[in-house]
DNA sequence: ATGCCTTTGTCTCAAAGA
């Protein structure tokens, strides 16, 4: 099964652009970010239309995240445990059986944290703090599992066309980096670079400056598998040409194919 | 560089994004 993710930047400016790439790409699991939208408001019929079921958790104006599956989604979780406080709309997560067993999946939009210095930085450093510890509760139930979604950290350097461009940046703050290393180092297989290590692999090209024209991109969007699902990764991919597309998101969808 | 675009809602400006 081929699972997708990807920060859609609005669903009521993406939804053509979004259906394109469903008829095209035409994954059985699909998560999107920044849907921008009450769950009321979410356009569910042109995707039904397509034959996907949908799960949404909205809120109005910013954030917001969505899951597609052909398949049904059961157990559908809304919202990031740890802090019922929490108002952000950045985390919905469901099973989805198959013929060879159930996938868990988690969709997240997680928080970008600038400008540095305000109350944002530290904000999204306590949600990877609870992200952590929700998934090493998933991670012991040993079974396939995947983390998937905007991450909003460039892990490494490699990851950006122009590092130092990004140093005063929440996206590269060492802090960051040790929080989603810490993530991926309760045993998670990051699926990407487990498919390339090639520089040059980038899911984000700003709107500005000319970023996309110049390929000064970033890698932020992340498919975490646990071992079970690590297991049956056959192959991985970016939706690179889709940014070249009319009206499109900044982000560009990443998939992985697994045997089940 | 308080810049560059793009989206949404408060809607012809502001806020947020990365």
């Amino acid at each position: 099964m081929k699972i997708a993710t990807w920060n859609i930047n609005g669903v009521k400016a993406r939804i053509d652009t979004v259906l394109a790439w469903l008829q095209e790409a035409r994954p059985d699991v699909a998560c999107l970010q920044e849907i921008k939208s009450v769950d009321e408001a979410f356009p569910c019929q042109p995707f039904e239309d397509l034959g996907y079921n949908v799960a949404t958790h909205g809120q109005k104006g910013f954030n917001g995240v969505a899951l597609l599956s052909k398949r049904p989604l059961e157990d559908v979780r809304r919202g990031l445990p740890g802090d019922d406080g929490d108002e952000q709309a950045r985390y919905i997560e469901a099973c989805v059986s198959t013929d060879r067993g159930a996938v868990r999946v988690g969709c997240l939009y997680l928080p970008n944290g600038n400008p540095l210095g305000t109350d944002k930085f530290p904000y999204k450093l306590a949600w990877m703090d609870r992200l952590r510890r929700h998934a090493a509760l998933r991670l012991a139930e040993e079974q396939p599992f995947l983390l998937l979604g905007d991450y909003n950290v460039i892990p490494e350097p490699k990851d950006a066309r122009n590092p130092q461009d990004w140093l005063g940046d929440a996206l590269f703050q060492p802090e960051s980096r040790q929080h989603f290393r810490a993530l991926v180092n309760l045993g998670f297989t990051e699926a990407v670079r487990a498919c390339t290590d090639a520089a040059d692999t980038y899911t984000f090209w700003d709107y500005q400056a000319g970023a996309w024209q110049k390929n000064n991109g970033i890698r932020i969007d992340h498919v975490l598998l646990s071992p079970q699902a690590g297991d049956l990764l056959a192959s991985c991919g970016i939706d690179k040409h889709v940014r070249a597309w009319e009206k499109p998101s900044d982000h560009v969808p990443v998939w992985v194919e697994l045997a089940a």
